[in-house]
DNA sequence: TACGTTTCCGAAAACCTTTAAGTCCAGGAG
DNA sequence: CTCCTGGACTTAAAGGTTTTCGGAAACGTA
């Protein structure tokens, strides 16, 4: 806790020049003397003046400042697209401000009030899954983005990790390692992420002239649900040779149960995961390949999208983003690892 | 994107008073008639009127906004400990302002500038471990709380998880539960959160009149180090009944590795983890045993004492916050799960 | 000297809101 | 009838900055 905060004016008096010279002076505007410019700038560093970002932005009607609107912080997917944001807007002097309305409606709307009343330049809205949610942007004085979740609202700008194409992508490459016999599991399918990965499933089974081995199974995104999946499945269909599953924790259950069942990963059993969390992915035994959507990625490319957005260069529709397949040890061909 | 915002004056003149009558009537002073306030209240719905925070906070010199800088939003222990606190925001309409500096000084640095320059009215700083880090509130015009991370300045207002007194906790729970034969696998020593964690054991072994049973395991926080653990702690003490892990990770790898190599959980080792990281403490078999170090608390208190601090009522210290024992499977007397 | 041009600087308005101080009027007390 | 009180409202200042415009000085040219 110090003294008093210099402002402009105080510069100005130290610097023995009018207020509007050292507003000239402090934003390199080109007609001050390089002299006079000189003796503002030394004061201003004397006083240790911060411009107040308040009168600024009154006048300019710019606060260079963005809300992040997200339903869900804990959310393990939140948080990557967040940082993402933060990191495009921190290269620009952008700030953050962050407002968290855990999954309710209300508690929404009244952060959006003030947001709005803080004179945000825009609005980043992360959804805590991939189902479409509301819009918000009916009528607001400000662009809006959506990252994860995107809006139901075709005209709204959206950026969504692009699931189907990730889970073709990651059924190719067991086909590629000569997999034929293929199974599912995966999370509740009233997530648009286990019914997008399923359908990207199909269509790569599908080019390949393949069928899936027996039905997917659907149940909670857990470990222990994966476990249980895996007892049922090596049971069922004990002849699959690959399991593609939506998600790692499914991932991380399943390959625990296959080794105790005596299944080897990968050599009888190849097996990818969804989500690339780390802390699962790479301590199970062998490591998992599995998608990693590039969710700090998206962040940042929703981020500049509602920079274009401010500057009136909006770009509407659901993006889909590509996804990355990490390939690991759950993976590989028999006899490698 | 709709219309041009509404002023106050656009209100006043829609409801046929003054700018001033119009602030009095929005603000429920006194001094306006009850007809008055109602014609007033009813163009500001009309018009959708939301009062500008930037010329509010000019005026008033308090901008209900607070910063928060951390050095490692990914991390594990931030999100709860920032969570905590914009709830503590939220209930009060404080908004909270993010600025990640990803563990840089220089980008610290830019960040405070940016946050002081928007007038925040205090700032939180979120370690990214509980070691003691450079204070920030040297000749700063705003108050300051450190959370998880204490400052290195006593002076400053600091409050971190009490790890000493947790992990003797902990272990008095095993002595509880009848173990005698007690080990101790964790992180890296550099990790003040380590040596306090170890601290605490050897308080309440000391008090129990036993001794730590071998040396204590120092190793990357991975579960991969906690199977390498108990590898060498299963053939070089044979004889232990309880094992206190310095996270959930190791605690994970090591009953992995004890159901592997025909060791009980819990009826021939107990395993107690740490940190309630839940995707891992609930999803082992059995379910682990650990603390939880309510960081979601630890960060409403800190804002709570950041509020008191904006109000000149500062507490300084590094105040230790107390943390809960999860009980779980993984400690139960044997025969009982 | 008179005049035009360039260079540098200052006065003042604007942004939007709150609030202290002031105006006006009706009604009650003397 | 005058004076005072208090209610209801308005005027104006303040908060810190940017920007437009005008002014003044210096300089070059006729």
């Amino acid at each position: 806790m110090a003294t008093k905060r210099a402002t402009i004016s105080d510069v100005a008096s130290l610097a023995g020049v009018s207020i509007a010279t050292a507003s000239k002076a402090l934003n390199g505007r080109q007609d001050v003397r390089a002299a006079t410019r000189e003796r503002v700038l030394a004061a201003a560093a004397e006083l240790s003046f911060q411009p107040n970002a308040l009168a600024r932005g009154l006048l300019s009607g710019q606060t260079r400042t963005v809300g992040l609107l997200t339903s869900d912080s804990v959310g393990r997917f939140g948080i990557p697209v967040l940082l993402g944001a933060e990191n495009a807007f921190g290269a620009g002097e952008m700030a953050v401000l962050l407002c968290d309305a855990r999954g309710d409606a209300i508690r929404e709307q009244y952060h959006l009030r003030a947001l709005l009343s803080r004179r945000v330049d825009g609005l980043i809205v992360v959804g805590e899954s991939t189902n479409p949610r509301p819009s918000v942007s009916k009528d607001l004085p400000v662009p809006v983005v959506y990252a994860y979740g995107p809006s139901e609202d075709p005209d709204d700008v959206s950026f969504v990790p692009d699931d189907v194409g990730a889970a073709a992508m990651a059924v190719n490459h067991l086909l590629a390692m000569g997999r034929r016999r293929i199974a599912h599991v995966t999370g509740p399918t009233h997530y648009k992420a286990a019914r997008d990965r399923e359908e990207g499933l199909r269509l790569a089974l599908a080019e390949a002239g393949l069928e899936q081995v027996g039905q997917t199974l659907s149940g909670p995104w857990s470990q222990r649900w994966g476990r249980h999946a895996a007892e049922m499945l090596l049971m069922s269909e004990p002849e699959i040779d690959a399991v593609f599953c939506g998600s790692d924790q499914v991932a991380a259950g399943f390959v625990e149960t296959a080794r105790e069942r005596g299944r080897r990963v990968p050599d009888d059993i190849a097996v990818v995961g969804y989500d690339n969390w780390e802390v699962l992915s790479t301590e199970t035994r062998p490591a998992l390949t599995t998608v990693d959507m590039n969710l700090e990625l998206l962040g940042r490319t929703a981020a500049q999208h509602l920079f274009a957005a401010i500057d009136g260069k909006a770009t509407p529709g659901v993006h889909k983003m590509p996804c990355q397949l990490v390939i690991r040890d759950s993976t590989s061909p028999p006899g490698v690892s």
